[in-house]
DNA sequence: ACAAATACGTTGCATATGCAACGAAAATCG
DNA sequence: CGATTTTCGTTGCATATGCAACGTATTTGT
């Protein structure tokens, strides 16, 4: 007898489970752990992924310009760009101009913005309490393999 | 003297770096391998993300509906519909009305489909070996990680 | 058996996305 | 210095996306 999936043409179609594929499963995990934060502030803030992430940042980095944030969060220009627009439409975030580098636009969050990061980052916090929790001693070795795919895979 | 990040109106924003935030970090991982997988056939076959977990999964149930793929992919059914509708237009895919329940359409590869996966499925077969290479012993426990995260936050 | 509720897949629409092109500014190099 | 390259941020455009609405088909409940 032979191998079960043997085809004439010889081209054997290996069996491959979606569900059990590494990337896969990341992509699904994340995208659960995203819509599960997204879902707490989009409701409440009217505030999307990228809104958030360039919110955040902003917050921890005290100002920035956009291809800071483009490299630091790992995001398209041309998204931060629009994130940032649509931030300071909302008088979240304050677009200056660069004073040494006329290229640059230095964005920063204004009270408005401050206060509202306040008000988010605990979600936040608690979320990754959570996620924790979940993991329990596994958690930092997860977390070092996050960080092991991540520069191995960046770029 | 007192905490560092006190200010006048109680509201402390919490430090939080979101390089350090799991949902972030496993958003970017998953970035990283599902582009560095796109790339590979992107090119050379002309296959999005989307197509390319339709194709496989068909490979592996050897046909299902549109609402198989939907909950099993974890996918948009407009996702799916449209995918479905570009391997149609491509050769790839056979879209057939459902005998017993023709609220369903049956999805099958074609022969040309079948070729294609056989020529694909390799790829990422050999991005599976490296990634658990990458991640060494550690990988079985990571891979349950990620299983709990998917159970736990699914829905 | 019939009406109402539900399930399935497609499509319209508003929005989001990536990519390339662009103008302005700075850095590099001869 | 002056010319060429590179950098930065924005925008135009083609495509992709999510969501709701729809038509058709089936299931449920009375």
């Amino acid at each position: 007898m032979n191998d079960d999936s043997v085809r004439g043409d010889g081209a054997v179609p290996p069996v491959f489970d979606l569900t059990q594929f590494t990337p896969y499963k990341l992509a699904l995990a994340a995208q659960l752990l995203s819509e599960a934060l997204a879902r707490q502030y989009r409701q409440r803030f009217g505030i999307s992924i990228p809104d958030w992430r360039v919110l955040v940042h902003l917050s921890h980095s005290g100002g920035a310009s956009v291809r800071d944030i483009e490299t630091s969060v790992v995001m398209e220009k041309s998204k931060v760009s629009r994130a940032a627009s649509r931030l300071e439409g909302r008088g979240l975030v304050a677009k200056r101009p660069h004073p040494e580098d006329k290229r640059l636009v230095h964005l920063s969050l204004t009270d408005a913005g401050q206060a509202m990061v306040a008000e988010i980052l605990p979600l936040a916090q608690k979320l990754q309490a959570r996620i924790e929790a979940d993991l329990g001693a596994g958690f930092d070795d997860f977390a070092a393999a996050l960080d092991v795919l991540v520069d191995k895979y960046n770029l």
